[in-house]
DNA sequence: TCTATAATACGAAATTCTTCGTACTTGACA
DNA sequence: TGTCAAGTACGAAGAATTTCGTATTATAGA
């Protein structure tokens, strides 16, 4: 699977936002950040996604509703992993320590992480 | 600044890898996975971001040797903090949460991680 | 200093992504 | 069932990225 486009990436976004269904129109209103595409740009886009089998669509009542037919878990995994080996050497101990130390965890969150850390001890334990 | 493309990253990758200093050369010579692209290309593509403003170069000898004028840092972090408003709707938890369940990290890895989260907490603490 | 050649410069073609304009289709409702 | 507005289709223009061809420059070595 190639790179996503910054449009594809976008939209991807906020289909998922809107748990994973929405319209042309609803994209369009959830549009964030710079200034929005047209309607039949995003449209467009949708329909070379489809092409791609990045989404599909069904009718319901008089529009198209798009979802997407590739996992999240499974492309953010790629792009995790493609992260780790461009910028950390193919070290996700050191991507992991960037997430930890540089992007501002609040206490928390830390205690949380920590957590989510020994029930994996756990489990590796009793593998 | 804008994500970076495709070649780009790939060039900046290799960079990277030869301890941030390398001519056109070997940067060719080090391409990884797929078909290389032609010398010419990748010295259009490094001086297109010569104006970007993400590498610069110097002569010597015979040859440039170009190096990143931004560091990994800033840029895996911009990268980073996408991905996880993308993916993980700015969770950065649940995204270190795929990292460690899903990345298949060895025991000690988790070992090393949890070190890192404990020394952070430390830190907090005394702040 | 002359020459061969390694290296750069750069415009234009090719490709891919995004935008735009407009024609066509369809369903709601009078 | 006719109309109109909401929605889709789609080709072509525009923009950005990548590739290619060829001209020019510059240094190493004779």
């Amino acid at each position: 699977m190639k790179k996503l486009t910054e449009l594809e990436e976008k939209i991807l976004k906020i289909i998922w936002q809107m748990d994973s269904r929405a319209t042309v129109n609803q994209i369009l209103e959830a549009w964030e950040d710079e200034k929005r595409p047209l309607y039949t740009t995003i449209l467009k886009t949708l329909q070379i996604m489809e092409q791609k089998k990045l989404v599909a669509h069904k009718k319901e009542g008089r529009a198209y509703i798009y979802f997407p037919i590739i996992s999240r878990t499974e492309i953010s995994g790629k792009l995790i992993n493609n992260l780790a080996a461009t910028f950390f050497g193919n070290n996700k101990i050191a991507m992991a320590a960037t997430l930890i130390n540089d992007e501002k965890l609040s206490r928390d969150e830390i205690g949380e992480l920590k957590a989510i850390i020994e029930k994996r001890e756990k489990e590796l334990n009793n593998e």
